[in-house]
RNA sequence: AGAGAGAUGGCAGAGUGGUCGAUUGCGACGGUCUUGAAAACCGUUGACUGUAACAGGUCCGGGGGUUCGAAUCCCUCUCUCUCUGCCA
């Protein structure tokens, strides 16, 4: 979330921020939270008063217990009564106008960077690099939904939708055979490229509490995103990103330790609540895939040259993996709402013949550090403020489509790339 | 899952109603001494809030209560440990 400091001394910026997003009433949104800021200080500093008055009392009534001097010791317990009731009216009216503001705040997504284009929707976005030529398939090519059920051999369908439609549901699909080992070896080379980069490998639990969702953003407001286990009260990730950043909830760190790159392989799981539709056939878009993450916690005065870093490492596998991709900068109206600037990155699915997203390399700046208090310490033994990031290194199903149809040959058989032969042991799925 | 014990500062570990934000030890940092290091000695060493700077306020697992006053008493939740049971 926003700081409130940062809101009071920088008021206009915020509400042009907030405006770029297309935050509806966003000068109305600010002055609520500053209006209710000030009267929280306000509140504060009478409790404070109050709170210090009574504290001396307390010592007083102490020290005459301690002479022996009873009576007076009744008689100065007599005058506390009156503090005592200012002192818990005034409370409940702090932690009224405290919640209050609290609730204020959260509605407030971050701040866009400011070389995040101006824009309302995806149509604003700005492509900013394409790279690798787009394959011109053979005759008879098929977009991969009907791909796999060609392929595989005696265990096709590799990839079985009727077969996860059966034991869970649409969107929980069954991988079969090569498909199967195709997944478990592109999982190991994402995470050997990353440990390669410098990223320490986690396995991270992938159901989370309320607390975890909401220090990265996900709670409240988006449950509806998130599958829930009501009778532990416990989430199913959507992401790796939460179980990760979390780690370093109320955590804070010291300057020799930044910054903190981790990787991590999980399932995620998303509900995709009134998101199906057309363009979801196949892989498109599942309920359950999994993916490999990259987070790292930086300095804020590192954290654009760590983005850097993450958006080379994303582009390195694609072009690894020998596929074609480009990368979108983000608008403002179409960032995620903890997200200070986004690149997606988009796979060409020659099969289908569009592009499909398959990471997105995030900066938060201080947006769930705040949420998080998540800090650090320097040598001057002040705290600061730190940046969280993350991005996806990459997400499996969509990079596998695109794989499979891109890949095509005159034959029927499906070319395997060189860099995923040592993983998965076969160099062709026919 | 049952029975018992416990949760205090980076760690260890005191503290059962009054000047305790907390004894002490270790660790860390600074200094004296030394050619250098070690040892010894001296000092410093939590966070949040707040202020121009002080002051003030809050925090001893979380929440609530009793009291003029709570780390200390009561209620409740969570977690940890030991024993028993079950289990990949």
């Amino acid at each position: 979330m926003l700081q409130t400091a940062f809101i009071r001394d920088n008021r206009d910026l915020t509400i042009a921020g907030l405006q770029k997003r297309g935050f509806p009433e966003a000068a109305q949104a600010v002055d609520r939270v500053l209006a209710l800021d000030k009267k929280r200080r306000e509140l504060q500093q009478e409790l404070d008063d109050v709170l210090a008055a009574s504290n001396a009392k307390a010592k007083e009534i102490g020290g005459l217990m301690k002479a022996g001097k009873k009576a007076e010791a009744e008689a100065a317990k007599a005058e506390t009564a009156e503090l005592k009731e200012k002192s818990k009216s005034l409370d409940e009216q702090h932690k009224v106008v405290e919640q209050e503001l609290h609730e204020e705040m959260v509605k407030l997504p971050n701040l866009p960077h400011e070389s995040v284009p101006e824009g309302r929707n995806a149509d604003d976005n700005i492509t900013i690099l394409e790279v690798g030529a787009k394959p011109v398939l053979p005759e008879g090519a098929l977009p991969h939904w009907e791909l796999i059920k060609k392929l595989g051999q005696a265990q096709a369908p590799m990839i079985d939708f009727e077969l996860g439609n059966k034991i869970t549901g649409a969107g929980f699909p069954v991988y079969k055979g090569k498909a199967a080992r195709l997944q478990r070896a592109m999982i190991a080379f994402f995470l050997d490229e990353a440990a390669k980069a410098g990223y320490t490998e986690v396995q991270p639990p992938i159901l989370v509490n309320e607390d975890s969702g909401f220090g990265t953003g996900q709670l409240p407001d988006k449950e509806g995103q998130m599958y829930h286990a009501t009778a532990d009260d416990l989430y199913l990730v959507p992401t790796a990103e939460v179980p990760l950043t979390n780690l370093f909830r109320d955590v804070l760190l010291t300057e020799a330790e930044l910054p903190i790159k981790m990787t991590a392989h999980t399932p995620c799981f998303r509900r995709e609540a009134g998101s199906w539709g057309a363009h979801v056939r196949g892989l498109n878009r599942l309920h359950q895939f999994d993916k490999v993450e990259i987070v790292q916690i930086s300095k804020p005065e590192d954290s654009y040259a760590a983005l850097d870093g993450m958006v080379t490492h994303v582009q390195s596998l694609l072009e690894k993996l020998e596929l074609p991709y480009r990368i979108l900068r983000l608008c403002a109206g179409d960032m995620g709402f903890t997200s200070a600037i986004t690149l997606d990155f988009e796979v060409w699915s020659a099969g289908q013949e569009r592009w499909l997203e398959c990471s997105s390399v995030s900066n938060f700046e201080t947006y769930q550090a705040a949420r998080l208090k998540l800090r650090y310490k320097n040598a001057d033994k002040k705290t600061h403020p730190l940046h969280t990031l993350n991005g996806s290194a990459l997400a499996l199903p969509r990079i596998l489509a695109a794989m499979l149809e891109n890949n095509q040959q005159a034959d029927g058989t499906v070319k395997i790339p060189a860099v995923l032969v040592p993983y998965c042991g076969f160099d062709v799925i026919a």
